[in-house]
DNA sequence: GTGGCACCTAGTGGATCCATTTCCAAGTGT
DNA sequence: ACACTTGGAAATGGATCCACTAGGTGCCAC
């Protein structure tokens, strides 16, 4: 430091959060858009974000250019950085690459899930059968079925998983805030047994059950256009 | 310009290409790791790329970004870059992905192909046909699968299925380059059997010939481990 | 002779400044 | 009054310089 820049690295990032500033800045505007603080659609300007977090424009661009690897920004030359809008079909299709991949994460998991990791799917469950808020439920839901392919070693598969989650989770809020919590208990029962066919290392079940549990999902999701308000 | 840097921009990555400098350097490395040129677990230094195409190593950085959301490479904190490198097991599950997502990607293609693109696709097929070096056949087989999926409008399916080429590309050639092309009438047959349910427009028949040509080609894979020498 | 520690050299990450493109708005001409 | 052009403002892309981190090498002590 020590340059003429003055206060720089006081802002924010330096704080705490691991590795390099990129990386935090990539952490801090990946929960600000998985949170839906920024929003499909919205615009990313490198100097807003440079500046708020009290670091050059550089590693900004490089955050941009991470999260776009994780389909949560796409990037535009000399125009900018917005978080992608999907219309309903675009949604449906990327639910039926869930539907299509998840299942062989599970497969590729199964084995290598340790008992801590089992133990800890169930204090997820348990926490979403008893919570009721709906930002708590999306994000406990994406913690369950992330860690339960946490015994994948194939970085491909888990990174395109991860991405298909990534970059539909607004809609998944959006769809939460107006169905209401009503067939909750669908979802549970469905993690319920996706859990036990994983206690039970039984990859055959555990497919069964997760594929249905996104087909189901995505029916229901193509039952409320009006959650693509605007462009579907 | 008309900085001390002098040259700049005189070394070759200016004289054409599409828009900006690291996506003209993308570019460059993307052919040169798609050719083998570069090869997997082999490192990428900024400053040589930058010094051998006359840039900054900035731009070099940023197509160093833009390469690894492709899966061409893979990027360390403080320690670079480098072609990532995949054992048997990997290319494997990688395999089956493709095998799951292509049929979807064909599908969802298949009603808006251009009359162009069915021309093109045959163009190809006959020059596969009628070629024998197999870097051609490489570069063919892949522009004959993804211009299959030209009318597909998913982005992320695209990008996807992409990606899978692009990581075991290296992979196919290492097959190829052993096994020889004794069998290689197999593939034309099923090529032709694909084309022909583009033709028709029958996604049914695309999923099922695509399904199988990808399922062939991974098992016969499976029986070539020398392939994957020093790892797998 | 071997193991550990310090120094040194590459090589990446970040900051600042400059060039270029784009978009918007105001002005002018028809 | 409408359309086209041009100028300016804003934001991105790129170059250069500086700071920091990782490996490697050599030296010293045990």
């Amino acid at each position: 430091m020590t340059r003429p820049g003055g206060e720089t690295r006081g802002g924010g990032v330096t704080a705490a959060g691991p590795g390099t500033t990129s990386e935090r800045i990539a952490c801090y505007l990946r929960r600000e858009i998985l949170d839906g603080t920024i929003g499909p659609g919205q615009r990313i300007r490198q100097e807003d974000v440079a500046e708020r977090l009290g670091a050059s424009r550089l590693p900004v661009r490089e955050a941009l250019r991470m999260l776009a690897a994780e389909g949560l920004t796409e990037l535009e030359t000399n125009k900018g950085a917005r978080v992608p809008a999907l219309d309903s079909h675009e949604v449906d299709v990327i639910y039926q690459m869930r539907e299509r991949l998840e299942p062989l994460a599970v497969t590729q998991s199964i084995a290598n899930l340790s008992a801590d990791a089992l133990a800890e799917l169930d204090v997820i469950q348990t926490r979403i059968e008893r919570g009721d808020d709906v930002g708590e439920f999306l994000r406990l839901d994406r913690e369950f079925h992330l860690l339960s392919y946490s015994g994948c070693a194939i970085e491909q598969l888990l990174s395109s998983v991860t991405r298909l989650w990534n970059c539909t989770q607004h809609y998944r809020r959006a769809f939460m805030t107006i169905s209401g919590s009503g067939r909750r208990w669908i979802v549970n029962a469905e993690h319920r047994l996706l859990l036990d066919a994983l206690v039970r290392r039984d990859p055959t079940d555990a497919e069964r059950y997760l594929s249905g549990h996104i087909r189901r999902t995505r029916m229901e999701l193509a039952r409320h256009p009006e959650v693509f308000t605007g462009r579907g």
